[in-house]
DNA sequence: TTGAAAGCGCTAACAT
DNA sequence: ATGTTAGCGCTTTCAA
């Protein structure tokens, strides 16, 4: 059915287009009782402006783009939906569309909407290639990396604070009565095993201790990787009692060794992991993670996305995780 | 920076504005000398046409609007994501943004966009409540509805054949030597419990067999629920030696009964799950499931919506499930 | 306080 | 084959 258009409501009103358009945007310029004789109107037809008009004369799409990674696995999937609802929230308030997109020619290209003008600001979730932030800086539009890890003046990015989550990790397994505590953990993306470690050394320094060389070496990247470095870790006469897994699939790896080896857990082996993955809820004992708040990831990437679209630079944020305490943590009588 | 419009790509090519709109689009109506003149500047330039104006011009958003339920659980959400690539895969080819909404106001009322005409179509996940399809038949946007368990002619869907899943599914335990075969199913969803006892029967058929009553109570809607109705039919002297659970969710809650009742898997007993969710891959022993192809709903859902909104009335759909054999069906010797 | 009209960038009908 | 122009629905400037 066709749709009313401001001319048609001026002309039930008896008025003029100006009028009507003041009523609908709140705008001073009309009498008070034109103002109330217009609504009257528009909310007996219920008439909605039409928007595309009003992004021609913009020039605005009334849209964010989020940009995922075609070659997610499902965690990582599961993650950015998360994230994607922290962002729904805050689009409707600020009366933006979400769109989904994922880059297109092998990760190194932007989608067509970003060239046509058909996006406000783009949201990217992880890290993009080099490639890719260049030719987002270069066509000008505003945009925001969410679960970055890299540091960077160019972009605004918001970075979970694995130095944090890892502290965390140590320190509830230290103040669970644990001292011989090992760590898994990984030079995947960069900077995060010198973060995680960083975090580590900083729990174990402040009960007096220091990182035990062989315990420190797991340098992984995935599931089976983590079983064989728990396993150099578990067989040794002087074995850990806890480690710390600086990502839960890692953790998930390293309890299957356990397993395997023939140890009780937590009661012979405590682990932490990083992440709070879905799977962790279903581990057996389930796993003790430190975890982030996605939701308020989403959101918070829409408030400083939108600070740059207003033209405004925000900074980087560091965002803190927390811990998640389930059962893979045995409490030691000290 | 000021992108550049047809009328600055005409005066450059000293033609009018139609002879640039006619290359643009590829229409007769120039010579073929001044097509390629023209098209030489458009490269040079990297000229892209305004979108915007042709949404007003054509009142289209090139939206098309994907509706999630806010209140669905992880698998779900994984279910949607999987079902999201493969639409972002023809929206493409189609030219349409895909934009991700929830419904509003308790899930009863369709956002913003859709009433203001900044949407094209819409695609439900999940089955929407009777309310929210009058909605959406009332203004009548073209919508489709994917992984539903509703038929209605009103309604153009995307359903999963969940008769052909639980026939698959005993199928399997059949040709694997299996004869005493019990079910765990559900009635949460309209049909549900009627399509998957019907699929069973008729493998059991085909077999010479039929359900046994004592067998095929089980009617649950949560693991835990599982949980007992497994017991059930574990306790029992006549225990089943294989059991179809219609829902994953379902099958891992059967699964953590029998190890509890110190039953090995799958010797002791085997067990076919349906939906293929990721927690399949991660059970002990690795669950065989009947599942479905995910993106292939997607890029279907996409070419319905796509007919509807070209006028036509596409008829719903019944997809049929494959079966993912993993580790949790014991061979028999026959 | 009110209304007329220009203009956002494009397509397409129409005139040449 | 080519150019001129109306018009999509709205906001906003300007004049009354």
């Amino acid at each position: 059915m066709k749709r009313l258009t401001i001319k048609e409501i001026a002309q039930m009103a008896g008025v003029s287009v100006t009028a009507v358009s003041f009523v609908l945007n709140n705008k001073p310029g009309v009498s008070e009782e034109t103002r109330q004789h217009v609504q009257k109107i528009i909310d007996e037809t219920g008439f909605k402006p039409n928007l595309n008009s009003k992004k021609l004369l913009f020039n605005k799409s009334f849209n964010i783009c989020i940009m995922i990674n075609p070659n997610s696995s499902p965690f990582e999937d599961l993650f950015y939906f998360e994230i994607t609802r922290g962002i729904l929230n805050k689009s409707r308030e600020y009366g933006y569309n979400i769109t989904i997109n994922e880059p297109i020619h092998a990760e190194s290209e932007l989608p067509d909407m970003v060239y046509i003008g058909d996006t406000d600001g783009i949201i990217f979730m992880q890290d993009i290639s080099d490639a890719l932030t260049e030719k987002a800086l270069a066509c000008g539009v505003p945009f925001v990396v969410v679960d970055s890890h890299i540091l960077s003046d160019a972009v605004t990015s918001i970075n979970p604070d694995y130095c944090d989550a890892a502290y965390t990790a140590a320190h509830h397994l230290l103040e669970n009565g644990h001292r011989d505590i090992g760590i898994i953990t990984s030079k995947v993306v960069p900077g995060f095993r010198e973060q995680t470690l960083a975090g580590f050394t900083k729990a174990l320094a402040e009960y007096g201790l220091q990182p035990r060389k062989e315990w420190t070496d797991g340098n992984v990247s995935t599931e089976q990787e983590a079983y064989e470095a728990a396993k150099l870790l578990l067989d040794r006469p002087d074995r850990p009692g806890a480690i710390v897994c600086t990502v839960d699939i890692f953790a998930i790896g390293a309890m299957h060794c356990a397993k395997d080896l023939g140890l009780k857990l937590p009661e012979e082996l405590s682990i932490v992991g990083i992440d709070d993955i879905l799977l962790s809820r279903y581990t057996e004992p389930k796993l003790t993670t430190v975890g982030i708040d996605k939701v308020h990831i989403g959101e918070l990437a829409m408030d400083l996305l939108l600070k740059k679209i207003k033209g405004k630079k925000p900074k980087s944020v560091s965002l803190p995780m927390e811990l998640v305490v389930r059962e893979s943590v045995k409490k030691l009588d000290t």
